[in-house]
DNA sequence: AGCACGCCGACT
DNA sequence: GTCGGCGTGCTC
């Protein structure tokens, strides 16, 4: 359409999805008739390319004239109006800048699925009498479907008819039976309650009388009790669905039907009737309060590390504080890592606040997540606890942004777009004047150096909360372990301290890092061992039943072959142990290394008569397993808790006295810059484990690396030694925060192809380092095959830049990126900036 | 990504 | 002579 022809409204256009070399953004003219719901921030189908087909985005301006000599016309708006509002457009352009994806991947990432309005496929019948004669059976009863309904969408099809109809669906429409439409679809994931009342001025006995239905009378004898009731209370009360009676008595115009949005909320139970803690605070969290609260009461935005041991009641100063920010009418995010793991501080926050918590997490359903986020947005909850993404919660007036344990890897978003939540809680603390506040009993390097640069404020907590102490930790040397005849995994020191603990009827956690029961199996002949045909990594022997019943190696053999499965931990994949070694042909195959599987085993042994629980990856897989274990744990109906990180986490068990690790260094030489900060951090939280009540506890690390000083100095809980010895190395060898690490990463299924692209990539990278981009200094690795090559058939190769991230060396990415895009197909490019692990 | 235009081989 | 292969180029 020519500019000239229309002096009405134009509107800028993010669409969602696209690929990154097309992400800009387009302008449409607004035909009159769109011109009133057609407002920023809402979703727009608009036709897109040579052939218009129709593509979904989001208004970002409305223009009073467009600087295209053409622009085509709005097709369809949705009725939803703005969704993506002035503050949620922000975040998502700033993740665009920031981690260099696209529009629409920001907007999935900020807006809940539910709240956004993609396109649909709808099918209408078209009458034709003499085509429908040739229709087969099947594409009659699918034709009639449609028919009787009048449009149908293409979803609803596939729940009626599977995958296949699509496929009739297109043949129909080839014949002209059927024409397809496409349009915005808006989000029908509302749910409504509805209140029943005695329509005024009714006589209840002659109602009551003149009714034949005994249904229909009782409900209106239990109104004139109560003055309004939900359906579900009287569906409760009668024992059966009573809807077509209350049609009836609607109609008659004897009672009354209110619908009212109501919200899907699964703590609303947790939130009501609980304790609300009043307890005073020590001096020391009186003075971290303080501390804390005059950088809030500042003008501007401010930021705080919040460096307290384990034990020292940082919720007891953060609840302080959100009493403080709510109290000035300001809404707070409290971000913790993972919500399944930490049930007691989501547990003390919903008791503290009521209804006006919202809790959102991964795996709550698209309509309570939905839910959560119009309850915040209408002002209704103004304290969100979440998981990563609640950093994007639409707080009203925000005040205040919390992340708890915030050295959790939990926080870098691992999918497009992959955001660190600190960034975008900078971000929005900036834009709001908030206080951003961390807290950790081992913070990240990174946000520890930026403490101690100034650019946070450090507050410190030293000592532990009320009279617990910290456990004292011995070092178990497992080096010399089987020359004194032990060849179990569970050490002497440990299994002494375990059986002590079990007599004294007190608790222990054992913490292993790896699932499982075996970690490789490999073949006695060659040595090969056995990996995932789709990837690269060898497979992992689990069992259901404990081995350790044979009667003699021979029949223990039979059992291990016959009873397991080996298990790939990328895909999921599962295999029987194969009779013979797939590279050689042998017979024999060796089993190596401990999962918590095995552990088990070891420790029943170790331990006799004592009840021990595993909290893995396997036994959690139900929606509340985790807490069933913890709470089964709580209640003392086990001795030892045995799993993975999930028992490091921040639950208090007061009638643990011991805490057991199997393998201090399985994480230690990991091929990884952070290594030794992940093993600090996860020793320290460990170890915070033990003695929590009165008693000190202890705390057993068993090591084939005693002299390790990370090793040592997380047994003594020596965070400030630790972090100096650390920085000088990073210093020293260029790591973060020093400078910054872009990791591009290449996919494909075509391994040729992929090789080829890589290495063209990094040659277009070399050319525009020494050209256009001179002044940047970096610093390029690879490429390489990634750590796991191969996941589900996917091949991945890296390229590493290590830089100071800028806009200028932003920028060069995003070129890189965006040429990659238009010019290789079949290859797919990503890139991670700082990447969680690498 | 998806769709059109465009220029060469095997078919009614 | 045409149908159709997928190379190249564009998207307000």
């Amino acid at each position: 359409m020519l500019q000239e022809e229309n002096k009405g409204l134009f509107c800028a256009v993010r669409l969602l999805d696209v690929p990154y070399h097309l992400d800009r953004t387009y302008e449409y003219y607004i035909p009159p008739e769109l011109e009133e719901s057609a407002v920023e921030g809402a979703f727009v189908s608009v036709p897109f390319g040579k052939g218009n087909r129709k593509v979904s985005g989001v208004i970002t301006e409305i223009k009073k004239e467009s600087e295209y000599d053409e622009v085509k016309p709005v097709d369809g708006v949705s009725a939803a109006g703005e969704v993506v509002d002035r503050e949620a457009a922000m975040m998502c352009r700033f993740l665009c800048d920031y981690t260099l994806c696209t529009y629409g991947e920001a907007v999935r990432a900020v807006v809940p699925a539910s709240a956004i309005s993609d396109l649909g496929e709808y099918y209408k019948a078209l009458e034709n009498e003499s085509k429908m004669k040739k229709l087969t059976d099947k594409e009659l009863v699918f034709y009639s479907h449609i028919k009787i309904r009048g449009t149908v969408s293409s979803s609803s099809l596939r729940n009626h008819f599977g995958d296949e109809a699509a496929l009739v669906a297109a043949g129909l429409v080839k014949l002209g039976l059927l024409e397809k439409e496409v349009r915005l679809k808006d989000s029908t994931n509302f749910r409504y309650i509805t209140y029943v009342s005695l329509e005024e001025g009714v006589d209840v006995d002659s109602a009551v009388r003149k009714t034949r239905s005994p249904t229909q009378a009782e409900i209106v004898r239990l109104l004139t009790k109560t003055s309004r009731m939900t359906t579900e209370e009287l569906y409760m009360r009668i024992g059966k669905n009573v809807s077509p009676q209350l049609t009836a008595l609607e109609k008659k115009g004897l009672v009354r039907l209110e619908k009212k949005e109501s919200y899907r909320n699964p703590y609303l139970d947790s939130c009501i009737n609980q304790q609300k803690d009043e307890s005073p605070l020590s001096e020391e969290q009186r003075r971290a309060y303080l501390e804390i609260e005059s950088l809030y009461e500042k003008e501007g935005p401010a930021a705080v590390l919040l460096h307290g041991i384990t034990g020292s009641g940082k919720t007891r100063v953060i609840k302080e504080m959100i009493d403080r920010v709510t109290g000035d009418g300001k809404g707070v995010i409290m971000l913790v890592p993972e919500i399944s793991l930490t049930p007691q501080t989501v547990g003390y926050f919903c008791a503290q606040y009521g209804e006006r918590v919202a809790v959102i997490h991964s795996s709550l359903s698209q309509g309570e997540r939905f839910d959560a986020w119009k309850r915040i947005r209408r002002g209704e909850a103004d304290v969100v606890i979440g998981t990563r993404s609640a950093i994007f919660a639409p707080v009203k007036n925000l005040g205040m942004i919390v992340i708890d344990e915030e050295q959790e890897h939990t926080y870098k978003s691992d999918t497009d777009p992959k955001y660190l939540a600190h960034d975008v809680a900078r971000f929005r603390s900036g834009k709001n004047n908030s206080l951003m506040l961390l807290s950790s009993a081992t913070p990240s390097l990174n946000s520890y150096y930026k403490a101690v640069t100034g650019s946070y404020t450090l507050v410190e907590m030293k000592e532990r909360y009320g009279n617990a102490r910290l456990p004292e930790v011995v070092i178990s040397d497992m080096r010399f372990e089987p020359d004194s005849g032990n060849v179990s995994p569970v050490g002497t020191v440990l299994t002494d301290s375990l059986r002590r603990v079990y007599s004294e009827q007190m608790q222990s956690i054992v913490f292993l890092n790896r699932r499982g029961y075996n970690s490789a199996v490999s073949c006695r002949v060659c040595g090969e061992a056995i990996t995932c045909p789709h990837c690269s990594v060898s497979l992992t022997y689990h069992t259901r039943m404990p081995l350790g019943e044979a009667q003699d190696a021979a029949e223990y053999f039979r059992i291990r072959e016959s009873r397991g499965l080996l298990a790939c931990h990328y895909c999921g994949y599962k295999t029987r142990v194969p009779q013979l070694c797939p590279g050689c042909g042998a017979e024999h195959f060796k089993f190596v290394g401990c999962g918590t599987q095995k552990a088990e085993e070891e420790l029943q042994k170790a331990v006799p008569g004592a009840r021990i629980l595993r909290m893995d990856m396997d036994t959690t897989g139900t929606k509340n397993a985790h807490n069933e274990i913890l709470d089964k744990f709580r209640r003392g109906e086990a001795d030892i808790l045995l799993g993975t990180q999930m028992v490091t986490k921040g639950h208090d068990f007061p009638a643990v006295t011991l805490v057991g690790v199997m393998n201090a260094d399985s994480s230690l030489y990991l091929d990884d810059y952070r290594a030794a900060e992940k093993t600090f951090s996860m020793l320290t939280q460990v170890i915070g484990r033990a003695g929590r009540g009165d008693d000190p506890g202890v705390a057993v690390v068993q090591t084939v690396n005693p002299d390790s000083e990370v090793i040592r100095l997380a047994a003594a809980q020596d965070y400030k030694t630790f972090y100096e010895k650390e920085i000088r190395l990073r210093k020293a060898l260029v790591f973060p925060p020093f400078c910054d690490i872009a990791v591009l990463t290449l996919s494909g299924t075509d391994e040729a192809l992929l090789s080829a692209s890589a290495l063209k990539l990094s040659q277009r990278a070399k050319e525009l380092l020494e050209g256009d981009y001179k002044e940047v200094k970096a610093v390029m690795f690879g490429p390489f095959e990634a750590p796991v090559y191969k996941v589900q058939n996917t091949c991945r190769m890296r390229l590493v830049i290590k830089c100071r991230l800028n806009r200028m060396t932003r920028q060069l990415i995003s070129r890189l990126l965006w040429e990659f895009g238009k010019s290789v197909k079949n290859v797919t490019l990503t890139a991670d900036l700082n990447p969680s692990s690498l």
